[in-house]
DNA sequence: TAAACTTAATAAAATATTTTAATATGTTAC
DNA sequence: GTAACATATTAAAATATTTTATTAAGTTTA
């Protein structure tokens, strides 16, 4: 891994981020990592345990010489609340340092289209949650919150739901439950999880594709998210793809989104059996849309002919849109993820097809095309990591203080 | 601009890069920039003076207070030399620091492809240069050469052209020529021509269409360029945009390049004209391509509706790509560069047009197109400005005893 | 199994860097 | 036009960081 600079007054807070990304590491190697003397990191380490964020774990086994010993986060030195929302629901959980939930994982029915209210509402989710499951909130470091729509991480709005008149939603979550708030785009949010958790951990060039109703996209360029200038990149399932294809809720004409989505095949799904197309998902065509999702991919790994069918052409139509996304990126790596990652098995080869069709052979040559093993713990995951991203020395002071109050 | 964090032990050359590209900047500038004191920024500068690397040069403005001394590059402190490739003919020129050749422009025929000599032909004309001009090797800092073709920077080879039977481009020119040299594609050398001395100066998301006899990209993501991750990135001519297009030359079908470059453009113009179109161009028809190139933005600034019209057709599909470009990377500004920046003018209302049609409304709104000042000399500047972002403290160290022994 | 070689942790010494204070040089308001 | 304020430069003192040396712990080889 490269090393990377940082300021003698942030060290100890990236020594801790880093902790939490790499699970335990020595001080040597931290000592690499910084490109910063072993007795500084030591003396940093130290501190760490004293104030109760950092533990040792044991000996790493020896490289030839005296093992090192290691070191990792205290897990239950700080919680993160991780929020996943999308069009229809929301997911609200409060999670260790290890990532792991200390409450049950809560899912709400939230409408994000045309409601006003679904900010207080999402607001008093929260906190009733926190009550709810007797969390201390000083001991919650922060929410982190992933969401659909346009929204600027940066500035903390979301341009398409989810409206708090112009004002920034980190602020207004902020001073609505006394917690800093982070907020950023679902897709975003899962390449972060992926690239620091999951299948494409440590890469510094990943894109990953996150398959739900939409078909979203999350960078990770130069081994950190890339959202672009207003915030907004990453638009991947808007651009203009078939010459004459449906028409997309963006109110253009052929967006892969119209054509490959998951809601698009479970659309075609039901079209067809109604047509009288044979299909064991016969017995669900009634149920309601996040159950037929589920189904789609059940019956999917029992072969059912004209699922795999409709997976298949949807994956060609993302297969030719990967294509592009290659041409102008050139990753090293593309992770399908999402809902809809269940499917990516089946839709790997039609992908493949389209890639050979599309693709200059001397890049896709070297794609790596992964599929996610995070699923749907992905957004959550990702939304912890949301908060450990904006997680700084200041933060940390403020922390320490907190601990040392309630000892 | 934001501040960079450098090692003690590199502050001296990227004090250096610093002022090469910002031309003059004070202590307090440099103490801000680089995130260290005033003393040790100081110390720093006074020692490049003393080696000859920097001047003084005058006061700047009061903000207030006593007006700071502000120091800058010394020109002559060393040379760069600067090379710019086409298919067909190449530019060698040698560069003092603020990027003025002092000797004249060398424009040499060397055809690219299929040429197994084309390689040892460049070191001879390089040599040649370098001894007809009658300029000590020993203050020359390095070769930057800018070529078409698959080129990766970082391994410094082209996969296109140029073969060294496998062997790094830059170690096989080394070792022939005695200087230090630096390969990359042509369009991400104008990238950073147009990012540090160009219409996009200190921008950190910029989009650089290179225009010329195919269309190539240059990225500047996070204030870098961006090459990807087998160096290939921007490969943005040959993307799947048009269903039934003509056939490009990477063997597919419906590429940008095979539709809307200026090679396309002469063509068509050509075809036009012996079909009977009315236009200016008749005079020129038979010329070589690039005196025919020239021509067709001669009489484009003259009001030649025919040419014009090419010009629009072309600058509408380009729009199209742009489209894309702007979904997935959604940069703050474009910039229309290379030997076709001249017809940008009459290109930018059908690019427009295009983005209107082809672009989410938000992505499109704030998207800043500007046509390149630098022009040719773009590809140079790049050349010369690749050898600097190679500069570091092992060839200052270098240099400096060799202005020692001179003196 | 002991000697030679590695790597890690700790302490002391040597350097480097920043902070603070003092001085120099301008600008602005009255 | 001078007092009050603002910024730049220089020097000295206070900190911080790294380097080097030393001790400790483990592996490999003959």
């Amino acid at each position: 891994m490269k090393i990377k600079l940082v300021k003698a007054s942030e060290l100890k807070s990236e020594i801790l981020k880093k902790l939490y990304y790499e699970n335990a590491l020595s001080c040597a190697e931290l000592s690499t990592l910084f490109g910063r003397s072993l007795p500084i990191i030591m003396k940093a380490i130290n501190e760490l345990i004293e104030e109760g964020f950092v533990l040792e774990v044991g000996y790493a086994p020896s490289s030839g010489g005296r093992r090192p010993l290691t070191y990792a986060v205290k897990p239950d030195a700080m919680y993160i609340m991780a929020i996943a929302m999308d069009q229809l629901s929301t997911r609200i959980t409060i999670v260790d340092l290890n990532n792991k939930p200390v409450a049950e994982v809560e899912m709400v029915e939230l409408l994000l289209n045309n409601n006003a209210i679904a900010l207080d509402k999402l607001i008093e989710y929260i906190n009733a949650y926190i009550l709810r499951t007797g969390i201390e909130k000083e001991r919650i470091l922060g929410i982190g919150i992933g969401m659909p729509g346009f929204v600027s991480a940066e500035q903390g709005i979301n341009y398409s739901y989810l409206d708090a008149q112009g004002q920034s939603l980190n602020d207004y979550i902020f001073k609505a439950t006394g917690l800093p708030a982070y907020v950023a785009n679902d897709s975003s949010v899962i390449a972060l999880a992926e690239q620091k958790f999951g299948v494409a951990k440590t890469q510094e060039e990943v894109m990953v594709i996150n398959l739900g109703w939409g078909i979203g996209l999350g960078m990770i360029v130069k081994g950190e998210v890339f959202r672009g200038y207003d915030g907004f990149a990453g638009e991947f399932s808007h651009i203009p793809l078939f010459e004459d294809g449906a028409l997309c809720i963006c109110g253009k004409q052929g967006c892969l989104e119209a054509e490959a989505s998951m809601l698009v095949v479970v659309e075609k799904a039901k079209e067809g059996i109604k047509q009288g197309r044979l299909s064991t998902l016969q017995s669900v065509i009634n149920d309601p849309l996040k159950l037929m999702g589920d189904a789609i991919f059940e019956v999917a790994a029992t072969g059912d002919p004209f699922v795999i069918e409709l997976l298949s052409d949807a994956g060609y139509k993302i297969g030719k849109a990967l294509a592009i996304l290659i041409h102008i990126m050139n990753p090293k790596t593309i992770v399908l993820s999402g809902r809809g990652a269940k499917g990516g098995k089946i839709m790997m080869a039609p992908i493949q097809l389209a890639l050979n069709k599309y693709c200059i052979p001397r890049l896709a040559a070297n794609i790596e095309i992964l599929i996610s093993e995070l699923g749907f713990d992905g957004e959550i995951i990702g939304a912890a990591v949301l908060v450990m991203e904006n997680f700084n020395q200041e933060k940390l002071i403020i922390n320490t203080k907190r601990i040392q109050m309630n000892t």
